[in-house]
DNA sequence: CATGAATGAGTTTTCATTCAT
DNA sequence: AATGAATGAAAACTCATTCAT
């Protein structure tokens, strides 16, 4: 079965995201499978090599995603709408994924320069694009520090049961305070 | 000395927020203070209890540096610009520590419900009375995600050098923004 | 294909001579072959009946060889000289068989007496026989350190580069020195 | 007690001689030992800093008896016969380490590099004086394939009771044979 | 014959914790 | 209080072998 590889891989996030990266063992990922752990090792060389796999593979993947949004849509206000909704979207989709990005970043922040398609980077840039527009009345580091800071949080608030209502809602409420917060606000 | 048991939970401190809490070994403390492992068991009855005794110390810390700035100001703006500005000097007088608090919020959330005087709860209440004073123009639950979620990204950001400037004017820019953000732009 | 058999002992053979038969896995040999770890058992019951075989197949093939010079030669010293040359010939266009026998003596010598055709017991014949004629002037089991080490290191020399000229010009000047040294030389 | 790192080696030592390297567990060392694998842990890093230490530690050990040996004789004659009988009675002496140092040859030649005092090397440097002296009759090279071959077999022969006399006596008759062999022989 | 997935026992290594001194 | 040695359980990883297809 080709399908073992991406179960191996579909367990591992879940157990990471549930735990931890370290407090997840190999045999616990098995049991999960419902393979041994010599198993694994038929399908991956080590237990971080399914780590790096999990985070290039989803860090790409928001990447992507964003990335199209930001090269598909016209408006500067769509475009910014339409990247707070999609990566809340991802989140809400992949909650999985999205904490494991996160714990990811915050534990071993140094091998994510191996990575390429890092998608703060491209929320980065188009923070610098508005403000070289003139659109954005922020320093775009500090804007991004809002942005990334209010999405994290939101995701987690609503994993979490503080905040409530439709994801849809939750997320279309965020794009437009942060488009007001940061752009329509008075300068800074 | 009585000032072992301090070091111990210096330099325990210091490798949990630079490894994190399950990579760094009770030998790495240990090594770090200049005892050996065996010592460590004079002052602490396990590995666990330094990091809840932190845990517990660094989140009394800021809880209490909270309270008192919030139960001595009497503006309502003064208050809140004065919760921010507390939280980032905080953060960046105890990097470690503030490291540390999430990380440990992150991967053992679980374990916090066995604590008090968790600052969060401080600052959600805080906006829940400014709701209630119909000061603040959000769900209170909205502006604690965007004002934790950016208060976490601007520490995190000026202590990877993408922010530039000194601190009181980091912590400064941020209290204003979000104030302006919060309260001042138009209502949700 | 009843070729792939012979492949498998190949393939093995270079790997024990290369690296040793622990350190040589299953997987290492499929994958040298180009086929997989199962078909490998196809042919053989086990990966130590592929060791026994090339052992017994090319301590054989020596002990033969061997054999046939010294049935088929007259004169002492022709049949010693031809014996020496016969020994480093198949060395020199054997070398992973003469590799793997060796190793296989040094780390595994008690699974030896299982085989019989041991090329040693035949030049310690060889050796006894002309001690018994008065042809040799030393002890046969000196004389065998002797010989059999000096094959053995003017193999591993060559192969090694440190002794240089053509094999067959080694091995003349092997046998025609072997000879002088337990032969001519003045009696022990 | 500081004894145990040592008492390590010696039933590392031991073991390998008597099985090999590899198929010599890090269990079964703690078990002759009397602790438990863990233990040997807090002695070495790894299975593999035992046998390079072993390696380096013997190795030198031969190295510096040849070498007082060599700088310590005056005569030619004297000196190769001493050096002769020197390495003969290390080996006598130290049988596992001497059976190591072969093993250790014979599988992981190419780690030999990364160390230094070389026992063979100081007797390759001994014939090639002999050689610029003129006292000896052969390429230096072959002479040390059959001087060491030689060493090496006669000890293995000893060992496994093919020959018979006491040591010093073997050590003795080596000593002359080979100087008969190598430097009274006609020229080659 | 061959594949490819899996097993299961074993190997090396790690590490929180204990304990005699 | 502190050391240094040791334990024991568990972690990551290896590998000869089996088996359904």
């Amino acid at each position: 079965m080709t399908g073992t590889r991406e179960t191996i891989l579909d367990e591992a996030l879940r157990l990471f995201a549930q735990k931890g990266i370290r407090e997840t063992t190999v045999r616990d990922i098995a049991k999960a499978v419902g393979i041994t752990e010599g198993a694994i090792y038929r399908h991956f060389d080590s237990k971080d090599q399914i780590v790096h796999e999990l985070f290039g593979r989803y860090s790409s993947m928001l990447y992507e995603t964003l990335d199209r949004v930001i090269k598909n849509t016209a408006s500067d206000r769509e475009r910014f709408s339409k990247v707070v909704r999609s990566f809340l979207e991802f989140a809400f989709k992949n909650p999985d994924a999205f904490k494991f990005l996160n714990i990811f970043h915050y534990l071993r922040g140094k091998e994510v320069r191996r990575f390429k398609r890092i998608p703060v980077l491209l929320i980065r840039e188009l923070l610098s694009d508005m403000r070289a527009k003139g659109i954005l009345n922020q320093d775009p580091d500090f804007a991004l520090a809002v942005m990334i800071g209010t999405l994290e949080r939101v995701f987690l608030y609503k994993t979490m049961g503080i905040l409530r209502g439709r994801r849809e809602e939750i997320a279309s409420l965020t794009a437009d305070n942060l488009w007001r917060f940061l752009v329509e606000c008075g300068k800074s």
